[in-house]
DNA sequence: TCTGGGGTCCTAGGACCC
DNA sequence: TCTGGGGTCCTAGGACCC
């Protein structure tokens, strides 16, 4: 069988963007963010400084780092035309984020030549017509295509020969493999595994038992490469959340309660827009030392409507402290929403009856949008999200990061 | 010594049903 | 006094990914 899964993923994106649009950045280290680094170019990967770093920890790092804010739109935009290039030789792309998506050419090659031509036919022209560099990796599988991806970085082209994709596999270490975070690292290095080929050689059940069975099973066939996964260009969203960092508040009625009406004002109006509605509700609390919990209940009916997620989740947030008596300050709250179904499939499935059923008072109440929300959403179709609502600013929650990474952060429903 | 925001999937125990 | 098996759903927590 022919390599015709590409793994395409653009470099160190935000900071590449940023570079791009002001060429006095070329060349020094340079961080997208400021409270926390969103992003790192590579000059500033080379002094440690990655993603997800405090700022203090990044400029201690790397004393000389530069910290810009984020062009948000600039990165949408550029992210969709580089995905849109890959689209322009199949129909076949899987996109995963903002700035990579997989590909299958198998379909193509009559057009645009081999694979590997197609790869360097994708690199050439992200680079030539919006000026950023892109890692491409091809494989027969995915794993393969986005590990070679990732060897490929920066700003290469890797190609695994079907006959060759063992050898290319077994050296490289666990951590590269899709699914091995940092805790499945330590605990392989724990029993000496440090390779993926050691991975391979190692028994299953010692792999079930060192990081449970699923993981296991799956560690275990990517290492032999046996993945069964396909190119999916279509997906469903099986949750839609929101959460905000709060720094150090009190655990205080006054303190959450707007603050899940804001998220919940988030949550549900994404919810509405395309039509769907939850039937799990899942609430979590972090405290000041960053231990954090959940409660989650799941109801009869799915909810769509802003104040009833944002009462339930305040319910939910009441129990989980109560629960936690001692905790007196907390440092983020979140809600996420479950078990989506669209209205259409929701009303196939009310049982007949449903003349008795609409006729109690509020037995319908999570299938319809509230007229409250209905004209929130109107409003905001005119006029844009800030025109009415729970604003963060208003209620204090001066985030850490702007309001356009969150939307930039979100995925399709 | 202190990571933001948006997601997916797995595990394990308990409730409940047949 | 205590014995069987199988299945589904719910809840809480955790690992991992971008």
């Amino acid at each position: 069988m022919e390599a015709t899964i590409l793994h395409a993923d653009l470099d160190a994106f935000y900071a590449s963007v940023e570079q791009l649009l002001d060429p006095s950045l070329r060349g020094k280290p340079i961080a997208v963010g400021g409270g926390v680094v969103l992003a790192a170019s590579y000059e500033a990967k080379a002094f440690g400084v990655s993603s997800g770093m405090s700022g203090r920890r990044a400029r201690a790092l790397c004393p000389n780092l530069i910290f810009v804010s984020g062009h948000f739109s600039e990165y949408q935009r550029l992210g969709d035309a580089a995905i849109a290039i890959v689209g322009d030789f199949t129909p076949l792309v899987e996109r995963i984020s903002i700035d990579e998506a997989f590909a299958d050419v198998a379909g193509c090659t009559h057009l645009f030549g081999p694979p590997a031509d197609i790869a360097r036919a994708i690199r050439r022209r992200v680079r030539s017509e919006l000026g950023l560099p892109i890692s491409v990796g091809v494989a027969r599988t995915k794993h393969l295509a986005k590990i070679a991806s990732q060897v490929a970085k920066p700003d290469g082209l890797v190609v695994v020969d079907p006959g060759a994709e063992l050898e290319f596999l077994h050296d490289l270490p666990v951590e590269l493999m899709w699914g091995v975070g940092p805790v499945a690292k330590m605990r392989l290095a724990e029993v000496g595994v440090h390779t993926i080929g050691q991975l391979a050689q190692t028994p299953g059940w010692s792999l079930d038992r060192l990081l449970g069975r699923a993981a296991g099973e799956k560690l275990a066939a990517l290492a032999w490469n046996r993945d069964p996964r396909e190119i999916e260009t279509r997906h469903r969203a099986r949750s839609a959340g929101a959460q905000s960092a709060l720094g150090k508040r009190p655990a205080d009625e006054t303190v959450f309660r707007p603050a899940l009406c804001h998220l919940a004002d988030r949550i549900a109006a994404r919810l509405r827009a395309k039509s769907l509605s939850g039937r799990t509700v899942t609430a979590r609390v972090r405290f000041a030392d960053l231990r954090s919990v959940t409660r989650s209940i799941t109801l009869d009916t799915p909810i769509s409507a802003t104040t009833i997620l944002a009462e339930i989740a305040a319910e939910l947030v009441h129990k989980a402290l109560a629960d936690h008596p001692g905790e007196k300050t907390i440092s983020l709250l979140a809600i996420s929403v479950s078990h989506l179904i669209h209205y259409r499939e929701l009303q196939l499935e009310l049982p007949l009856g449903l003349g008795d059923e609409g006729r109690r008072p509020g037995s319908k109440k999570g299938i319809a949008r509230s007229a409250a929300d209905l004209a929130v959403d109107k409003i905001r179709e005119r006029f844009g999200w800030g025109a009415v609502g729970y604003g963060a600013v208003a209620l204090g929650l001066t985030g850490s990061v702007p309001e356009a990474f969150r939307t930039l952060a979100e995925r399709e429903l």
